[in-house]
DNA sequence: CAACATTATTGGAACGGTCCAAATCTGACA
DNA sequence: TGTCAGATTTGGACCGTTCCAATAATGTTG
């Protein structure tokens, strides 16, 4: 029960192969009555294309790589999956792996991933071990995307939401609202994603003379929630908090309801990344909304621009961010 | 600068290609010094192996298609995530597609997963317009395992975690804890995942003389802040809840939490999958378990046996699930 | 050291497409 | 009706591997 190739479709339409071969690229050199018959045929045998086999005469395969670190956080679900579908719709597949923040397993699943034949790469890489991921990559001369965080600065291309300035617009909210003991709860220190998201809170904080406080931890719910109860006990002067993402922010509400301490005006509280739950949590979330899922249909188009069209992306680019005002920050005035 | 091929290192290495392909194949007839030494030529010109090549010849391409209706959903990005892993594991790639509950894309998708010579393909499929999707996939031969929701009985292996029974755990705990006036909320009325779910409970009531009050709807968070406004004031005697999943459970605790209606002892709520969130969320929520990573890890293994020694799956699978106790429906007493 | 078993290695035909130069078919026009 | 340009179609080499039958190298033994 062999799958039908083309030259069963050629035998049983009385063409040779080549035709077969023009009618499936589309070319516009056969004759339509042609065209139609191999067609005709190809529906009754239940042909299908075996793009492995074309791939090895020409490389058209239609395979992207998309590489996430962590597959569970909502924040990198929704942008995988935007950007899968974006794909699909262009007609690409898309192999994802999930690294876990592995940079071991990371550089095992690349390396499978070029061995697979994979035409271009999109990689919101791990911390660590850069060469073992990027240096293959750049061996085998595949266009690749680095996304949302920056380990390898210059290698490759870089595009991300404008976390500082996310930072800056929520900070200015807090002062404005009256705050004046802002905490920034949340992100694993050193790392390229914490410190850019901080420093806009850090300026802002420095230009109104307000002193910093920074409580640093996992990016999960359970740290969130840990930091409510820390910041109740160890620092009950403190009025606002800026949190790395949305997990954290929304364990803090969680923390929060828990020890019985109201969020809104009296204590605000901003996430990062408008997560879908920030509007239907209680209070509902104030967060700096990155519009993933925009930010992942236009990483599609930049690499099928690349892709198809040879345009080079540029060598860094922030997307536009902004604040969306809800309850837990004391809401819309 | 092309990718060099086993032809090149066979030159350098001064064997012949067959020699160098056994190689790759960790063949125990070659010499372990001839071995070494091909070794040493492919890591010095930097050789990659190309499996599409290899494939055209011996169908072990090692690549694995993931079809999934709702990648957006916590419980499904848990699954597809932990399949995922679980196959890398072992050395096969991973082509996920999101389907967003569309039968359409999802046939389109499903036909350029063959196209692409996956080897074996995991589905929690869309509802609708069956033959589209699975007709290929028969016609294609692969082997293919169903999961999570059942839409074409006998076609394929099925396999899923014991809905009914999770029904039934959890409304038999919330009767046992004095709840008279029982709903179930949220889930679209009809569909396979819906009907299982909702039997438990039905049979659970039925056998205590309790009447039943089912509330459908989509299962989301939105959902379950509106279920919660419906219960508070067109039902207002209902006393425990049982929801079709976690995200309509968690909605609905964010609804309770804005009309000021307490939930524990007072008003019970239980949530389907216990995805993370529901240990961190206030009150935290009791749930039905469904191991759902362990879920993920046994498909996998289930499939690679298929695949590797042809073990063939059981056409019928329901996993163990267990009901874990939290806040929300009055906590371990 | 001949004879044979065993172990290593090899050439070449697949696999299912693409691509190109060459062959064949058309219809228009002189 | 012969000629020719343009439109169609075609044969065959090629892509990088696997696999098999055949050959070559090596070791063992009487």
């Amino acid at each position: 029960m062999r799958r039908p190739t083309i030259i069963d479709v050629a035998r049983e339409a009385g063409v040779s192969k080549s035709t077969v071969s023009l009618v499936l690229q589309e070319s516009p050199a056969v004759r339509s009555q042609t065209r139609e018959a191999v067609r005709a045929v190809m529906a009754s045998l239940g042909y299908v294309y075996n793009r492995n086999a074309a791939n090895l005469r020409s490389s058209k395969i239609g395979l992207i790589g998309l590489v996430i670190n962590d597959l569970r956080n909502p924040f990198f679900a929704e942008f995988a999956t935007s950007l899968q579908m974006a794909l699909a719709a262009r007609g690409y597949a898309t192999v994802i792996s999930n690294t876990d923040e592995d940079a071991g397993l990371q550089a095992q699943v690349v390396a499978s991933m070029i061995e697979h034949g994979v035409t271009a790469v999109v990689i919101s890489p791990a911390f660590g071990q850069e060469e073992a991921t990027f240096a293959p990559l750049k061996a085998a001369g595949l266009p690749v995307l680095q996304v949302l965080r920056k380990v390898d600065a210059g290698a490759f291309p870089f595009a991300a939401p404008d976390y500082r300035r996310g930072g800056l617009l929520a900070a200015e909210h807090l002062v404005e609202r009256g705050a004046r003991r802002i905490a920034f709860v949340g992100g694993l220190e050193g790392r390229a994603v914490t410190v850019e998201r901080m420093a806009g809170y850090l300026s802002c904080l420095a230009a109104h003379g307000l002193t910093p406080l920074v409580l640093p931890g996992r990016a999960s719910r359970a740290f969130g929630r840990e930091a409510a109860r820390r910041l109740a006990s160890d620092h009950p002067d403190v009025d606002a908090a800026i949190c790395f993402n949305d997990l954290v922010a929304l364990g803090l509400l969680s923390g929060c309801a828990e020890l019985g301490r109201k969020v809104g005006p009296e204590f605000r509280v901003v996430g990062f990344d408008d997560i879908e739950e920030c509007a239907q949590s209680f209070p509902a979330l104030t967060s700096v909304h990155c519009d993933i899922a925009g930010f992942g249909a236009e990483v599609a188009a930049t690499v099928l621009a690349w892709l198809e069209d040879g345009t080079l992306p540029l060598p860094e680019v922030h997307t536009p961010v902004r604040l969306i005002v809800r309850a837990s920050s004391g809401g819309v005035e």
